[in-house]
DNA sequence: CCAGGTCATAGCATTGATGCTATAAGGCGC
DNA sequence: GCGCCTTATAGCATCAATGCTATGACCTGG
């Protein structure tokens, strides 16, 4: 796992893989988690170094998590949400009705 | 990080730091989703390891995440889901309207 | 053309979550 | 008492996300 480059590239790696179902799944939480975040930046008219700013941490963090270039923990989720003035829901949703 | 043991001191001690309200959201949020685990998986009549082998992990594992030893990872998240027929939801929802 | 701003990447250090085995503690049936 | 199952911890190895600095590419304004 070291031959190439982009965020872009290990993103599309990741979701590609085909027996782990749970990876590509988390690929995708991560990879819409980081749009949402860069619309809301961008509705706010921020640059990344000033979201960066905010949250605590530095453009380039700020980059690869929008770029969906890493599965992010809760603890960054929590600081991007405040400095978004949002809120982190992390739900377990049962498929099948609890019968 | 190393005097003392039980998960348990361990989850209380991170709910308990005062100047990381982010740090105390993400383990509230850690505790609640191993509650929320340990009631799906006790309501299928599942021992932590019926589960643990069902996800593909092992049952000191499962233990450590329902007590909230740790704050999961989204990986993690998917395959509990997953054995549990649930489904993960990750959001950001604005606290303020998008006035 | 040059300066300045923005975003994308590289490469590296640190930290923490996960995965493992082994074991302790408690309950329950025999 | 003894086995057996269940859950809780310990202690360690590995891996991946984060944090950092530095830099390249691209735009736009001067």
């Amino acid at each position: 796992m070291s031959e190439q480059g982009s965020w872009r590239e290990l993103r599309d790696r990741r979701m590609a893989e085909p027996g782990a179902a749970e990876a590509y799944e988390a690929a995708r939480i991560a990879y819409e988690l980081g749009r949402t975040v860069r619309t809301m930046r961008e509705g706010r008219g921020w640059s990344q170094s000033d979201l960066a700013r905010e949250v605590g941490m530095t453009q380039s963090a700020v980059a690869r998590f929008e770029a969906g270039g890493t599965i992010p923990t809760l603890p960054v989720l929590e600081r991007l949400a405040r400095a978004l003035d949002a809120d982190v829901e992390v739900r377990l949703t049962p498929k099948a009705p609890a019968a």
